[in-house]
DNA sequence: TGGTGCAATACCCAAAAGGTATCGGCCAGT
DNA sequence: ACTGGCCGATACCTTTTGGGTATTGCACCA
């Protein structure tokens, strides 16, 4: 059961001359004999047929040629595979983000890593902040790019991007049509705001902005993502806080306004699990890196 | 390229317990993280993901494992293919044989050697004497079964058995119907000998029995083998003579009876070339001559 | 019958693998 | 927070295995 055998073998048996199947292994003559006697031994069958000047294989020698040869290219295929999936040049990477992500930088980050690895498949799925942070620790996804960024200590994380906050409204609003608009106007407006749950969240980032410019919304419409808000804005029912990345993509239904005020803004975050050092997931963070301080600067 | 260090990954990566592996595989647990160690350096990749307290794989580990198992298992194979026909048990064993003995004892012998060996491929073929001794030499077949035997000193031999000789005879022939042939009275016939070359050959043990008992045959007919010499027995040409073990079969316008006179007999003879080791070969000779034994007994 | 080519053997040294003792880090239980 | 226990890693030594050089032994050839 050596492995070093076989690649012996295989050269004894291609040479059928131990003097220069040696040369060729880069070794000396008398090791490579005892190596393929001690191979026969083990399997207790001759290999070499050495009765004439010429050496010839036996059958059983031919038989072990043929499947030698698959065993091997198998092992030199199982280590180049590994080696490929170990260094973060193959394999998978799930990547999550909230909805919200899908329109600016992120896009645009998934395709320069791709650019860089082609051969790691990509899993992505959109979830909440709140399904972010558990399939994370679950480990159903390697990263997860959140907005604002997860709270746990057992994360590592890396800046994506920072922006302004800018109002979507009904493309029929009132608002829509003034050369200004100021946050602590809009008291008497519908709020769309999400998520619904889990509590506090991105709704709350908003609600603390009508607090700071002095106010508490007359009517609030709750919903469970971004895409929800925006299609109740569309169809008139209020007016949304997003960022301002989202308008890069229009909607008929609904303008995009910058506001006076209060504006906190917002970032993107990616996140993994600290003891996640999976090469994919550090080859990921390490482009993120890079691409946050090209976009940032 | 290591062999050992692949089955060592697999009890880890099976017992995900560096202590359980190492019981499992009946060693200490150090020297079993150093080889996995030192896989992981020559893979340049982590197998395994230490950061807890329950070791798990890494994706490269997976994968790893998967490309272990079939390399494993495909080793193993390899190894009891290589012994089954190393040891004789399988394999193919070529076989050639006079045409005279194809309705003896050669074909029980054969089914007697299925009996011991039903995993060797047989395969068989019928030749004449110098064509047996030619695909001897040339490593075309393993055995020759001839009539009688092969002069070469290069091959080794295993006496089948001994018969008489009898005549075949046409059954209109006037010689059919007497009570007893003399073989001094066949002097006028048609006699069919082979093969025609190369010479000397069987016919020439013939002619010699004629010459024996004091004349040489009026009419010759030479034939290339023993089928085609029975056909034109079977068609009124004239008598041959012939192995006594031929007349267990019957054939149409064919009749055999023995003879008063010079009997030299004939033997069937197993060769192989002497540098021929194969244990298909010599399980073969091996129950050819306990054979022979029990039926010369 | 000596010469030549080649695998096998003898003998020695270096490298690799295994064993025991011990360290160090990480939980868990008080 | 401290401590004991579990578990993998490290240190250090011993044994085994593999490789090198020199030489033998066996065919084949002239």
């Amino acid at each position: 059961m050596e492995f070093r055998r076989l690649k012996y073998f295989l050269a004894v048996a291609e040479e059928l001359h131990f003097g220069r199947a040696a040369t060729r292994l880069d070794m000396a003559q008398p090791p490579l004999s005892r190596q393929i006697a001690a191979l026969e031994a083990d399997l207790g069958v001759l290999l070499f047929d050495r009765s004439r000047s010429q050496i010839r294989l036996t059958q059983a020698g031919q038989v072990l040629q043929d499947h030698a040869r698959q065993v091997l290219s198998r092992l030199e295929a199982a280590y180049r595979e590994t080696r490929l999936v170990g260094t973060g040049s193959g394999g998978r990477l799930r990547i999550a983000f909230v909805g919200s992500a899908s329109h600016g930088l992120l896009p645009t980050l998934i395709k320069s890593y791709r650019s860089y690895y082609p051969d790691v498949e990509l899993v992505l799925s959109a979830m909440n902040n709140a399904e972010l942070s558990h399939a994370l620790i679950a480990r159903e996804i390697d990263l997860a790019v959140a907005r604002p960024e997860l709270k746990d200590e057992e994360f590592r994380r890396e800046l994506l991007c920072r922006e302004t906050l800018i109002l979507a409204l009904p493309d029929n609003s009132r608002l829509a049509s003034l050369p200004e608009i100021r946050f602590a106007d809009l008291a008497d407006q519908v709020f769309v705001l999400y998520p619904r749950r889990p509590r506090p969240g991105y709704a709350d980032v908003v609600l603390d902005i009508c607090a700071r410019e002095g106010f508490s919304p007359a009517k609030l419409e709750l919903t469970q993502d971004f895409q929800s808000a925006i299609s109740l804005v569309s169809v008139g029912v209020g007016l949304s806080v997003v960022p301002e990345s989202v308008s890069s993509t229009q909607r008929p239904g609904v303008v995009y306004r910058p506001y006076a005020g209060h504006n906190p803004g917002t970032a993107l975050t990616v996140h993994a699990r600290l003891d996640n050092r999976a090469p994919q997931v550090m080859n990921f963070l390490d482009i993120t890196r890079k691409f946050a301080r090209k976009t940032l600067a």
